[in-house]
DNA sequence: TCAATTTGCGTGCTCGTTAACACACTTCTA
DNA sequence: TAGAAGTGTGTTAACGAGCACGCAAATTGA
């Protein structure tokens, strides 16, 4: 089926098959009616590779993350997801430029939303760790589509998103925390930095789950790694004499173990954190953090490239939200989640 | 870059570049080696649009599975996600044939490869359960690419795979068995229909990780569905007093836990199986299932779909091998699992 | 030596869609 | 009522690559 032969079923030339696909007017209604009768009736859809020749642009997709470099490579996972989906859409024309802003200064990412305004682009992938700026980035970007990456926030209408349930985490952490180490006891739950949504989630499923179990306690300590953590942590040891295991609520774990592991405690003590990162695999490989929760964020990145690509060049729908299955990893099936988390590769 | 900037600038027509580029001879040496040069330095790519418009033809993607609707639904779920692939892929001409076969009957997977001669598919996606049909259907379609899905095997140079190693999810099987049931006792591994390789090498790795286990044994039982498996089951019990565990090594977990229930073991038994196939998710939603091992067989569909896409529509590489990722599914995770597992979707 | 073939290269049409443009006809407006 | 503005429609030139064809010039063969 193409424009052509729908124009001859209705009596019309191509240009007015045009301008009633586009909705562009000039066509009048009983003409409209009869052309899109037949469209409906043909299941015509335009060929998408006559369609973007024509068009001949690029679709840029505007990509805001906290520093890259920060946080042990959370960040660089997604970011990771993210070039690997452009690199296989690079022949469909999808260019990425991707921002950085600092998580901890206020209106970092709303100026790094403004820096984006000067090279246009046609969709947004952004993680809302600051709402009020990411709020302020999408007024400003106004028409776009927009996916949230990581964390998600009341979303307008043109918005979607793809998170993990950090509760549930949480919860599940729990349950491997109580297979992993079920002697009654004291399970210390680990917040760093100021409590971000997500880290605070997992931390109240983690005790909800402890909560529900006879004999198990928990105790929340800050780790400020600008400060003394260290101390704090050898002193949660001389306070609490029963801990069984340290529950991280993100993936700063391998240097909490590490640490507890310095200090000598480490054989009797659970280690579980988050996310697949390079310095979690080698504790883990070492025998030091005993199960890691995944968010897959490099699948995060990637899934959220892919569909706006759908939706731009495609004309296909959105997915409202894309839940992210909870991984447990253990040094058992660490091996099969190797490199790229689950994205299949391609050679550059 | 277009093929015309390159003609421009070697100095020849777009012809002559194209003749370089199909390797399509009537080029001189000399000629030849400049273009290329250019080609190189200018790094340039053919518009995938343009060219796919032109060629205007579908890409048709033969598929071999087992009858889809036996064994609980596995293989429909890696139908599924052809299926889902197909759907995204539609718009950029690439068309699913699937035939079915009786893997239980020699010869016919080799009847539907040649089945599907007579429609010519541009590639192949292939489960080699019958390895010898298997490299009897490659014989009948030379050149063409395939994937193999859920088992692998000696792969001519056009292949490739995407599978999970099974004595690895074995292994891990037998990590969580311990986990959830670690007092002394007997684990029964059972073996459904004569031993798949999947299937062997399952209960191989789960053993393994038995053996290294102080105080732990395993007991091999066959169960064929079409015999009296359930008074197998039942007297596996009376001849074994100290059963912990059951582990089925496929996705008819379902089947034998509800039995186990029945006969009033269930609360001393921890049950472990394979695949999120709907009866399963349903058994642990009941808590007749502990833990499910899960080799993602709609990503498995969808993955093999893509890859060929990008190979040939795309012209970019086929990854060699792909390795699945060995998932644990415990009640606490399963609904963040819900319904596809793990593939955005678009709405028809 | 000259006809027949081969080699090396350029030309031009085509794929389906988009969007600018042309043009006749109608409806306003002063 | 003339001119302007608006409406409904058809025509056509790209977009970039592929490929058939044409046509010299070079090479072959008897």
């Amino acid at each position: 089926m193409t424009i052509e032969e729908i124009a001859k079923l209705a009596g019309v030339s191509t240009g007015t098959v045009d301008r009633v696909l586009h909705n562009r007017g000039r066509v009048s209604p009983v003409t409209r009616e009869r052309v899109l009768a037949i469209i409906k009736e043909q299941n015509f859809k335009p060929n998408a590779f006559a369609r973007n020749l024509k068009l001949n642009k690029e679709f840029r997709i505007g990509v805001l993350l906290p520093l890259l470099h920060s946080e042990y490579g959370y960040w660089n996972l997604i970011y990771q997801g993210i070039i690997n989906a452009a690199k296989e859409l690079s022949d469909l024309s999808v260019k990425i430029d991707v921002y950085e802003f600092d998580r901890q200064k206020g209106g970092s990412c709303f100026e790094a939303g403004r820096r984006m305004l000067k090279n246009p682009v046609d969709a947004l992938i952004l993680a809302p760790v600051c709402p009020d700026d990411a709020k302020l980035v999408l007024a400003a970007h106004p028409d776009i589509d927009c996916i949230f990456i990581d964390t998600s926030m009341p979303q307008p209408h043109r918005a979607s998103s793809v998170t993990q349930n950090p509760y549930k985490a949480g919860y599940l952490a729990g349950r491997m925390m109580n297979l992993l180490s079920p002697n009654p006891g004291t399970y210390a739950v680990a917040l760093t930095h100021r409590a971000a949504y997500n880290a605070s989630e997992r931390a109240r499923g983690f005790k909800e789950f402890c909560a529900r179990q006879e004999g198990m306690r928990t105790k929340t300590v800050e780790l400020n790694f600008e400060g003394n953590w260290g101390k704090i942590l050898e002193d949660l040891y001389v306070t609490t004499t029963d801990i069984q295991g340290v529950f991280v609520v993100n993936d700063s774990v391998h240097r909490v173990a590490s640490h507890i592991n310095l200090i000598g405690h480490r054989p009797k003590t659970t280690i579980i954190g988050f996310d697949l990162i390079v310095q979690n695999r080698k504790e883990m490989e070492n025998g030091i953090i005993d199960c890691l929760i995944s968010q897959r964020p490099e699948f995060q990145g990637y899934s959220a490239v892919y569909q706006l690509y759908r939706k731009g060049i495609l004309n296909q729908q959105l997915e409202k939200e894309t839940e992210i299955p909870i991984d447990i990893i253990l040094p058992e099936n660490l091996s099969s989640t190797e490199s790229m988390d689950y994205i299949p590769r391609i050679r550059s």
